[in-house]
DNA sequence: ATCGCTATGTGGGGTGGCGCACATACGCCC
DNA sequence: GGGCGTATGTGCGCCACCCCACATAGCGAT
C-alpha cells in the first residue's frame, strides 16, 4: 500500500514519455492512475469508452470473440501503447473487445480530454497516429501470421512480443489463458510449452512461464515478431521528429 | 477511347465524394488520373508512395509477403477507400505491399498536397481517420477469420466483399489469384468454386467469376463480410457529422 | 482451324491442429 | 499438513488443408 511516493509514474508508458514538456504538462494533472485486474474487460464491440487507457505495468489484449464462442486476440497493448483508438479515429466504438492479460496498471485520460488534445494537432496527435500505424502492421502480421505459420512459432512469437512489454522475465499466466490469446486449443499450448521447456527455452510451473534463453525463443518464433518489433521501434523512435520532416526528401 | 468526356470522374470514389463541395474543390484540379493494371505493385515493403491513391473501379490488395514467399492479404481497397494510409498517418511506409487485384482505374494525389489537406482537421482528415478505422476492423477480421473459419466461407466472405467493389457480378480474375489473395493452395480454390458452382452460386470460365446467387453466397460466408461490410457502412455514411458530434453524448 | 500456353480438374499421401475424455499433480486454503 | 479446485499431461480418432504430380481443356494468337 505504498500511499505516498508511489512507484507509478505516467512516464512509464512509453507514448506518454515521448511528449515534450509542454505538451505532457497540459494532460498531467488529468492523468488518472487506474489498476488493471486479470480478466478485466475494457470494453466490448459497440461500447463507447469513457477514457482511454495508457498501460505502464499492465497488458491489454485487443480480442475479437466470434459468435460461435471461438475467439482470438488482433493485437495487444501494453507500456508501449495505449487502448481507446476509436476514441480520436472518429469512430467512438469497434467491433473488437479489449480484455486486461496481464494484471497492472495504467493511467487514464479522459474521453474529451484525448480528443481535445488530439486535435490541437501537435505532438500527442503525431504521436497517437504513429501508434496507430504501429498497430495496423501488429494486426496486419497477425493476419498472415494465423494464415502461414505454426501454432509454436506463434507462441515463442506471442511470449517475445509480451516480454518486452514486462520489466520481468516471468509471466503470471495459464496456459489455458495463452491458448485463449491465440485462439488454438489448450492442449496444443501443454505440448509446445514441454518441447520449449525440455529445450531448456522456458521453465513453468502452474500460472507461471518463465523465459530462460531468449535468443532460442527468437529462433523457434517466425519473422512476424521481428517486423512487429523493429516497426514499432522506427515509428516510435523518431516520434519527435518535426511533423513533415518528410518534405525535406 | 473515350478521349473526350471520359466516363471517369473523382467522385466514383466514394471517400472523395463524401468531401464537402468546398473541400473537394481545393484538390480537384490536383486530382490525377491513373490507370492500375492487373498486378501492378503500387509500393512494397518500406517504399514511400509518391502519391495516394483513390480507386474507382480498381481493386487494391494490401499484400504481406513473408520470407518463405508465402503470402495473404491483410486487406483490400476499392472504391470505397485508398491507398496510402502511411503518408498521413506519419510511418511514410509499411512493412506490406499493395497490388492490384482488379484492373481499373483510381485517381492520385501527390503525396505533400494529400498531407498538406489532412493537416488541415477538416473534412478530409476525419474522412481518412474514419476510413482507417475501417482497415483496422478489416484486418482484426482477417486474422480471426484466418484463425478459426474454414477456406470455403472465407472465399466467400471474400467474393462479396470484391463485389461490393465493382458495378458488376463478374469478377474477371483467375483461381490462381483468388488463392494467392486469400494465401490458400489454388486446388482448394477449384474444388470450393466446383461446388459453389454445383449449387448455382457461381459460374465460372476460365478468368471469370460470375455470383449469380448474392444471397447464397451470403449464406456460407462467415459472419466477418458482415462484420467489416457493417462497420465500414457506418464508419463513412455519417462522416459528414461535425467532427466531435459525440460531444453531445 | 490449329497450336500452345495457361487455367482448371483430380487423385493420393501426409500432417498439423482439433475435439473429446480422461489421468495426474500442484499449491492454495483451512 | 490434508484436501480440493484448478492447471497440466496424455492419448486417441478425425478432418481440413497441405504438397506433389499429373490429366484435361479453354481460349487467344497465328
Amino acid at each position: 500500500m505504498a500511499i505516498l511516493s508511489s512507484p507509478h509514474r505516467p512516464e512509464q508508458n512509453r507514448l506518454i514519455a515521448a511528449l515534450p514538456a509542454a505538451d505532457f504538462e497540459r494532460i498531467a494533472a488529468h492523468l488518472e492512475l487506474a489498476p488493471l485486474a486479470l480478466g478485466k474487460t475494457l470494453y466490448e464491440p459497440g461500447e463507447q469508452l469513457s477514457h482511454a487507457y495508457f498501460p505502464t505495468t499492465a497488458i491489454v489484449s485487443l480480442h475479437y470473440v466470434m459468435e460461435s464462442g471461438a475467439s482470438a486476440e488482433s493485437a495487444g497493448a501494453g507500456n508501449e501503447g495505449m487502448v481507446g483508438i476509436s476514441l480520436f479515429m472518429g469512430g467512438d466504438t469497434t467491433p473488437s473487445s479489449a480484455v486486461v492479460q496481464t494484471a497492472g496498471h495504467a493511467y487514464r485520460l479522459e474521453r474529451r480530454l484525448l480528443k481535445q488534445e488530439f486535435d490541437r494537432g501537435g505532438a500527442m496527435q503525431r504521436l497517437l497516429l504513429r501508434y496507430t500505424q504501429a498497430l495496423l502492421t501488429q494486426m496486419c502480421q497477425t493476419a498472415v501470421c494465423n494464415r502461414h505459420h505454426s501454432v509454436e512459432q506463434q507462441l515463442c512469437r506471442w511470449l517475445l512480443l509480451t516480454l518486452d512489454r514486462l520489466p520481468t522475465n516471468e509471466l503470471v499466466m495459464t496456459q489455458e489463458l495463452v491458448s485463449f490469446m491465440l485462439g488454438v486449443r489448450r492442449e496444443g499450448i501443454t505440448e509446445i510449452a514441454g518441447r520449449l521447456q525440455a529445450a531448456g527455452i522456458i521453465r513453468y510451473r502452474r500460472g507461471h512461464i518463465s523465459v530462460l534463453d531468449r535468443t532460442g525463443l527468437e529462433a523457434r518464433a517466425c519473422e512476424c515478431y521481428d517486423v512487429v518489433r523493429t516497426e514499432l521501434h522506427r515509428l516510435l523512435s523518431d516520434a519527435r521528429q518535426p511533423h513533415d520532416a518528410v518534405a525535406a526528401a
